[in-house]
DNA sequence: CCTAGTGTGCTAGAATGCTAGGACACGGAG
DNA sequence: CTCCGTGTCCTAGCATTCTAGCACACTAGG
């Protein structure tokens, strides 16, 4: 799993890679007790300005998902992992939601969502 | 069909505003030498600064999708049927893509989004 | 003790989207 | 002709997001 940043997305960067933790955490990769990357270190990764990182970190330490150890890093807390499963669940959801809403506003069937889901799903890949 | 601004959304307003009438057109209830409400009737409509408004209709135009026309109003134009159509599709497109890379980046296989779709359709309502 | 790495805080600027209010040019109706 | 409604343009301010750079407090390791 690897973090894409998009500045063309609607979603602002430091919420896109809040995001990536979040679904990472959900899959289990870093795991309760083990740590992310420094604000600094993301930074360089992303290509992005520490500020960015240390936003979309408030927003996880606020979450209760990380707990942040001056000195030490940003370790993944206990309950991190049960919160980023919610949390993932709630996300997609409620892309899957807008997708309906949208779709009702441009008079479509819900029948034809489901096969425009279908159509697109092929033809994205054989996989 | 009704227009429901959502200030919380992503899509800003102006963009919102759009889309309504990009679906509408496709619908064809405004058809083409018809018109749209004026800049300042529909800013009163939707409780929004005629600016807004002024860089929605402005896109549209861009588009050829309508014509204004100083003192008389904004006209829809002959080819804005297929030109509305062809977006609406577009749009809705990208929505669904957006959807799969998003649940990718979640580590949920294709089954499973569609599995979600229907999933939340039912909850969504019986209809 | 000292250094390096960590989280945290601060001010400042650019770009975007929305609001606010004013001004002007065009065209139909009277 | 005048008047009103229309599209168009303008400056200004506010909030958000991101960038930029700096300073401080804390901790582990030498």
């Amino acid at each position: 799993m690897t973090l894409h940043l998009n500045p063309e997305l609607r979603l602002p960067l430091f919420e896109q890679i809040e995001r990536y933790w979040i679904y990472r955490i959900a899959a289990g990769d870093p795991a309760p007790g083990e740590r992310i990357p420094s604000v600094r270190d993301m930074a360089q990764q992303v290509l992005v300005h520490p500020n960015t990182i240390v936003n979309a970190y408030g927003c996880l330490e606020r979450s209760g998902i990380i707990l942040p150890r001056r000195g030490i890093g940003m370790e993944v807390t206990a309950e991190a992992p049960r919160i980023c499963k919610e949390k993932r669940e709630s996300l997609l959801g409620e892309r899957v939601r807008e997708l309906f809403s949208e779709a009702e506003q441009a008079g479509m069937d819900r029948a034809e969502v489901v096969r425009l889901v279908r159509d697109i799903m092929n033809q994205i890949g054989g996989k």
